[in-house]
RNA sequence: GGGCGAUUAGCUCAGUUGGUUAGAGUACUUGCCUUACAAGCAAGGUGUCGUAGGUUCGAGUCCUACAUCGCCCACCA
């Protein structure tokens, strides 16, 4: 029998301990189809919040939903402790950075700390009941996945879409590494705008250049100003004297010069920003590249080097004032590209890097995104806007040191790329010696490791890879090519969905799965992204899970749009937990019921349990629409909505019947209880979605077909009565008036009704003739009368039995 | 500045292809201890559907413009 009360806590660990007993959530390929889930790997950086337990557990929907369909689901779960983000934790934990520390012993250090971070990610994912086998779970940073990525980075050479380069690349001078595009932030900063005299060599002719980094002078390789610019363009050909630096460059024209913008004549430099890089590279001009990787003005910079940059800004333009050569400075609040890591602007850097094509197969992209199905449609927009706007091709190296590395050497005589060979992966170039023991193209027998290593999106765009084992033994990537389902938050479109549309398409030319499923934000309040910087969420998922139970948490996850932020609301878990209450209510009540039920064919059913069932067959179909679609908040309302009719209408009714047998019969009794049987059973398959825990633990005492209630399957019902479904509502429509007449006289619903007239169209008579008794009794009619009528109906007269109240 | 989305009851949100008096929950008020549930049941009031136009017999729903908010991108001289 069912407890009196459901004790959450209590229950959700037993279940949690015999799920991964029985083996519940386990993937062993068979003959069912294979509905494979890419869900992200949570960054192991410190802290789960109730952000992710929303957008995961939305995803867990899907896997239970498609579990219950038959589908064999392949959903295993990751964890990224690739790069930067690792590395920023331990920095900031031992308060030391990497350089100090020294490269193994923080190798070692990265290791330990993620792996702790992981265990009590997969304790708090478990308690959410997230249905993953983990024991296909992967980490971004282990031999397995090493070697994964670096055959997936060798495949990517040998077919020519990854090459080496000396090229500009995005620098960051806080975490001393090149970064990618797809990693800058725009930040609004305070800074002055400096308008700086120059002069023209042939005939000291005075013009202004208007500058945000005056630091910059010393790399001015190129002034340009608009040649439709009347005010400056006879200026095109002759030459500009830099102030203080005393050096000429020649003055160009250029229409990508803004007229209006500043004065309307701009200084080259190398780099400054990505302008200067196109006009660099458009009109070949020299390379005066002044800064240090760490943030400096480099040693053979006359008067400046050495100084950080911010430091030579402050000094230039004291030089400048003593020579008179500033005209105003202006205070200005502009957007800088910043870091997202460390929020430190962004510079740019010439160095050999390792990158991968983008720019030349931008349509195949594009087209790859067309035949993916994206839920909700328009994030397809989010992705299309980002590739068809890319400038860069995808730099991949890092100059950091926990992460996945290069399988690399170079000849230290010729610099011939050296690269491992496959059957040697995973290969840590530090270590390990190349293959070979001279240099194929010098001879020479020495050779300089890679200490770069991979981008963390390079890795993390290989999951699909991961997932499907890709290029081992054991592989199985004819079932997981390309996956079912990626899912993840619109933020990182651009990112991992991107990048991960890259490789597949490189190494296997094709789409790496059918669906994208994107998720919104939790706000912290309206308007307000709850995110770790900002330490404004209000709720940390434990003590909700510990205050509410996971169910009643996973409620509120389950209720979220997809693609629509959601604020985090008490509200909602209230309602969750009411729903959870009724649940286990209302299965006790069946339960009672049910103590003499033996199952057998039956289809002689009472009038309104006619109508319960057709109802559920229409809700139903709502909510398989809308699982199908991923809509998992829509699912469930429909799925709560029908609920509570069935409770506090249908219930109510048959209730009657169901206690007493000896009025209404055996058979009709019997065709109560068939109709609870089946709807509860049919009810609990559907809310064990969203509740896994509570629906186990009823399954389990009233019906246990098998090991779990997760392990079965939806079965749909082909009932035909549609007749029921319109007048059943209405005598329930005319159940709810008579109540509403006892509740506005204050009046138990009790009372007894001594005589009601009512007026009906032939359908509802028939209906209320149908089910008499169950009417009667529901309402505690004494005497019915019913008068017929052309349309619909009318209730003529209710007289209530009033008691006299004693004093 | 560009792209996308949102704007409906005090709060949190539904509203499917345009079709009568716009719906839930919550909050508030009133009553009811009804052989599952007082964490319950019944009843009740609450809305210029962001603003302004337009299409239509008919617009919360379609079109245009604007406003506010959010996300992404660009501008950074």
């Amino acid at each position: 029998m069912l407890d009196k009360k459901y004790e959450a806590k209590e229950k959700e660990s037993k279940w949690l301990n015999y799920w991964q007993e029985k083996k519940i959530y386990e993937f062993k390929p068979d003959a069912r189809e294979v509905f494979s889930i890419d869900t992200p790997p949570p960054t192991v950086n410190g802290k789960i919040h109730i952000g992710h337990i929303f957008s995961y557990t939305q995803t867990e929907m899907v896997a239970r939903y498609k579990r219950l369909r038959g589908y064999n689901v392949f959903y295993p779960f990751g964890f990224d402790d690739n790069g930067l983000p690792s590395e920023r934790l331990v920095e900031k934990e031992q308060g030391k950075k990497a350089k100090e520390i020294g490269r193994e012993e923080f190798a070692k250090l990265c290791y330990e700390t993620t792996d702790k971070y992981e265990s009590e990610f997969q304790d708090l994912f478990s308690k959410m009941g997230v249905s993953t086998d983990w024991q296909i779970h992967y980490k971004t940073v282990s031999p397995t996945t090493i070697k994964i990525s670096q055959r997936s980075f060798l495949d990517l050479v040998n077919k020519g879409h990854c090459y080496h380069k000396e090229s500009p690349a995005l620098w960051c001078n806080e975490c001393l590494t090149s970064i990618a595009q797809a990693e800058l932030e725009t930040k609004t900063i305070k800074t002055t705008f400096n308008y700086v005299n120059f002069k023209t060599v042939e005939d000291n002719e005075e013009f202004t250049i208007a500058t945000t980094r005056p630091e910059l002078l010393p790399a001015i390789v190129c002034v340009f100003v608009n040649p439709e610019d009347k005010v400056h363009n006879h200026l095109i050909g002759k030459t500009a004297h830099i102030p203080v630096i005393d050096v000429e460059v020649p003055i160009m024209g250029d229409e990508k010069v803004a007229i209006d913008k500043g004065t309307g004549v701009v200084m080259c430099c190398t780099f400054g920003d990505q302008t200067d890089i196109e006009w660099w590279k458009k009109y070949n001009l020299p390379l005066k590249y002044i800064f240090t990787e760490d943030g400096c003005i480099a040693s053979f910079v006359p008067n400046y080097g050495g100084m950080k940059i911010k430091e030579a800004r402050k000094k230039i333009v004291e030089d400048l004032t003593n020579g008179g050569y500033i005209q105003k400075i202006e205070e200005l609040e502009h957007e800088v590209q910043t870091h997202e890591r460390c929020g430190k602007e962004v510079e740019y850097t010439v160095m050999k890097q390792w990158f991968i094509d983008i720019m030349n197969h931008k349509e195949d992209f594009l087209r790859i995104g067309n035949e993916i199905k994206w839920h909700p449609e328009h994030m397809h927009n989010r992705y299309n806007e980002w590739v068809s706007n890319i400038m860069w091709d995808w730099c991949i190296s890092r100059q950091r040191y926990f992460g996945v590395p290069f399988p690399i050497w170079y000849c230290k005589d010729c610099g011939e790329v050296i690269l491992a060979r496959e059957e040697d992966l995973p290969v840590n170039p530090l270590v390990d010696k190349p293959s070979i023991s001279s240099c194929p193209k010098c001879g020479s027998k020495e050779f300089i490791p890679e200490t770069d290593i991979m981008d963390t999106w390079a890795t993390s765009s290989v999951t699909p890879l991961i997932n499907m084992r890709y290029g081992e033994k054991d592989n199985l990537e004819s079932i997981l090519k390309p996956m079912s389902l990626r899912t993840n938050a619109s933020e990182i479109i651009r990112t991992w969905d991107f990048y991960t549309i890259v490789k597949s398409f490189y190494h296997f030319g094709e789409r790496p799965w059918d669906n994208v499923m994107i998720s919104g934000f939790v706000m912290a309040d309206k308007g307000e992204k709850i995110s770790k910087s900002k330490g404004n969420s209000k709720i940390e998922p434990m003590d909700a899970i510990n205050e509410y139970s996971a169910d009643v948490v996973r409620y509120w996850a389950g209720t979220g749009r997809l693609g629509s932020d959601i604020v985090f609301s008490d509200e909602t878990l209230l309602r969750g937990k009411k729903l959870v209450n009724k649940i286990w209510n209302v299965s006790k009540f069946i339960e009672m019921h049910l103590q003499d039920y033996v199952d057998k064919e039956f289809n002689d059913f009472e009038y309104i349990d006619r109508w319960i069932i057709a109802k559920y067959q229409e809700m139903e179909k709502g909510f398989i629409k809308y699982l199908d679609e991923y809509e998992v908040g829509l699912a469930l309302n429909t799925l709560e909505k029908f609920f509570w009719n069935f409770c506090d209408n249908y219930i109510e009714i048959v209730k009657h019947r169901l206690y007493r047998p000896e009025e209404f019969g055996d058979i009709p009794r019997y065709s109560g209880q068939k109709t609870v049987y089946m709807l509860l059973y049919k009810l609990l398959q559907d809310f064990s979605i969203f509740f896994p825990f509570i629906t186990e633990e009823i399954y389990q005492e009233l019906y246990k077909f098998n090991d779990s209630i997760h392990l079965t399957e939806i079965k749909f019902m082909d009932y035909d009565f549609n007749k029921e479904l319109v007048t059943g509502d209405k005598l329930v429509e005319i159940i709810s008036s008579v109540r509403g007449e006892k509740s506005s006289n204050n009046l138990s619903l009790k009372t007894p009704v001594k005589y009601l007239e009512i007026n009906a169209s032939q359908d509802i008579e028939e209906a209320i003739n149908s089910s008499i008794k169950d009417f009667k009794a529901t309402l505690f009619i004494n005497n019915l009368q019913i008068n017929h009528q052309d349309n619909d109906y009318e209730i003529k007269k209710i007289e209530l039995e009033i008691e006299e109240k004693t004093a």
